[in-house]
DNA sequence: GCAGAATGCGAGTTAATGCTCGCATTTGTA
DNA sequence: TACAAATGCGAGCATTAACTCGCATTCTGC
């Protein structure tokens, strides 16, 4: 999986890249992950293969990407939200956390839950684990201080368990096709919440 | 994903049947989803495709059996829990139920792991929807006594909450190598009754 | 307007893999 | 032993899909 042949220099191509991650998205949505291959997306996009393969040098680069681009969105709102947080306590803390991602995985669902599944199936050190280690790191940061005597190996693995025992709930959710995000989100922070219990 | 072609009636054919499951399932432990496919099975079990086509009508068709087999093995095992529970308490029977998962999840990590990501894959209405029915009713069954309160949707939510945190807690855990049951049960079990809390 | 770079094309190559089919071998039964 | 049913075989067919490559078109800077 090494970096894409061309990198986009005239707007023509930068929407190219665009037009392909959008088509390769909304066939995960629609068609599911079998139907999933690079001259489908290529059609879907209205353009030929070979122009897909300037720009991504495989097809897992192309799933790579659309994973890399929604932890950079989660990321991002995870960013945002920290900063309007202050110092509030965990339970708020928590939730917002758990909103940040149910809104983020809700967006849209079936595209996130095809992307959780494949995500294990490419290529282990792709370049978005630093994003990643970002994300991570922001999580522990929200409960570090706020949670003294949780540290150690303890605090990276609670972070670790959060995010599965939240993904694990919402792409079940998503999967039942619940829509409404607020009793979701009530329901993954009583577990966070009682997950975190004996060292509030 | 019709019935197998010929039902075994001879013991070698019975074997054969056993061979091709475990070959299978190695393959997924070992190899990962990417080289599952149905020569790589045969060749692993010692036999020909031939005869593997003769007992499952499709690569898809292994698949579903591994996870049917599975399924069956946490039923049986929830139901000798469930005997021996009585009438125990909430905690006493959550983490229970969840000791069995964990067990279950962790025999054979990386397969249960493999199966999780493969069962969205298959056909929406195998057979084994039966037994996953039974395992739902169960939890159901244990969890409606002890919560008076909690019934109606909200029940059946809460027992496919349970089960999606787990199965994400426990398949993360199992992705990272960890080996000891008990601090996982432990975990996992926390943030249950926190998910619970407010129907106690 | 022109040259060259960038972009775009899609038929074709290649490899993988699900699955079939006609035949060979083994087993149960009389 | 004789026979049929059950079991087993694996070369090969058919399909799918990742990816290439030589050529056509469009854009950019001068």
């Amino acid at each position: 999986m090494a970096e894409p042949r061309k990198i986009p220099k005239q707007a023509r191509s930068v929407v190219m890249v665009e037009t392909i991650l959008e088509a390769a998205a909304r066939i995960l949505e629609d068609d599911g992950i079998a139907q999933f291959n690079t001259n489908r997306i290529a059609q879907r996009a209205g353009i030929s293969v070979g122009s897909l393969y300037q720009y991504f040098p495989s097809k897992d680069a192309i799933i790579a990407e659309l994973i890399r681009i929604e932890h950079v969105q989660l990321l991002e709102d995870l960013k945002a939200m920290t900063a309007q947080l202050g110092d509030a306590p965990l339970q708020i803390a928590v939730r917002e956390v758990v909103r940040v991602g149910v809104e983020g995985q809700l967006r849209r669902p079936a595209l996130s839950r095809s992307l959780d599944y494949l995500e294990p199936g490419l290529s282990p050190h792709g370049n978005g684990e630093a994003v990643d280690a970002e994300i991570r790191a922001l999580v522990v940061g929200l409960l570090a201080p706020r949670l003294p005597r949780l540290r150690g190996k303890a605090l990276t693995t609670a972070a670790a368990d959060l995010a599965a025992m939240s993904r694990g709930m919402i792409d079940a959710a998503g999967f039942r096709g619940e829509t409404g995000q607020a009793p979701l989100v009530e329901r993954v922070t009583r577990a966070a919440l009682g997950y975190l219990a004996p060292w509030l």
